[in-house]
DNA sequence: TACTGACGATCAGTATACTGACGATACACG
DNA sequence: CGTGTATCGTCAGTATACTGATCGTCAGTA
């Protein structure tokens, strides 16, 4: 018995409408398709998001790498000893302010990248495999718009690199 | 030095374009939004999830729940002990097949639905807020695609729900 | 200089997600 | 009737994600 308990509500969306739901299937299937194409170096997405983060921002402190790869500053504390353990970037303590750990990418870290490349593009090749070309591409804006517009909202928002007086030797920008 | 491995080698993507990433951060801010607007209940979009296949699947089991809820097995028996202790559901050992817990939800449960539905609506809103009417049309259609063709693929894959009573011998085409 | 507020990093605690393995049970088949 | 296989639920272990609190440090200010 469908519980018709008013005539008056609208009619509320299915579970496999909503968004939300949607949105969390596909980061699952994301995560899968990764593990399936990275599985040799038993890397996670996160973890290379901080790693490529950290390839164009050799120097910054965890929070900011943090930042820029949206991960959790508690998070990204492990997973970034994670990454100092497997050799991928090293950590040292700040001389001018010692609150700071700087992170630096290793030669390993950067040949983790150029290994990963093509794994990685196969994975959004796969991702994006049931969308033509025209919806892709408007899926993905669609996806960086509401990341963008609701960037402040997220509980690990995105922050742009800060000026970091010594440091940081910005190369290529990112975005 | 860009490492050209080969003549042909595309440009990779910024991480920022990456679908991936994109749609970790989207989930990210799904979720922060859904906090924001169910938090005074403590509950989480997969407990949410699991309560609303429950309401129109009363008395499946635990495995079926977790697959119509795109719940990993393991954590839905986690999830599913919090929701009963919380008085949403209440699990009983099956009487014709003893490995089995057949779950059914409580009339806490169905008024938990029907508090949140509104807020949950409301989640949905926000998320889109971005987007055009059109665009949402396009956007949720993409999702739903990309999930329902990549769904053996996921690690938690969407089952079709088994004739609850007698035959059990339904062969879902999952893995 | 002492105070205060902001910030980096970490800790404790909780929830989700997944793998691989296992015990108990059900069922088909010889 | 016994046996092999598949399934349900669970356990151990790991990684991500988040909150709230805390410690040490920095920096602006009275």
């Amino acid at each position: 018995m469908p519980s018709v308990k008013t005539a008056k509500a609208k009619k509320s969306p299915s579970l496999y409408e909503l968004p939300g739901h949607l949105i969390r299937r596909c980061h699952q299937i994301s995560v899968a398709l990764f593990h399936q194409e990275c599985a040799a170096l038993g890397i996670t997405p996160p973890q290379y998001a901080a790693v490529r983060v950290l390839a164009n921002h050799d120097g910054v402190d965890q929070i900011t790498l943090a930042g820029l790869a949206a991960i959790n500053r508690t998070t990204a504390g492990e997973l970034i000893a994670r990454l100092e353990a497997a050799g991928y970037l090293m950590r040292r303590d700040g001389s001018e302010d010692r609150r700071i750990k700087n992170l630096f990418i290793t030669k390993s870290g950067r040949d983790l990248i150029d290994t990963l490349d093509a794994s990685v593009q196969r994975v959004q090749q796969r991702l994006l495999e049931p969308l033509n070309k025209t919806e892709r591409k408007q899926f993905i804006d669609c996806l960086a718009r509401i990341a963008k517009v609701n960037n402040e909202l997220s509980r690990a928002p995105l922050r742009s690199p800060r000026p970091s007086k010594g440091s940081a030797l910005v190369r290529d920008a990112d975005r």
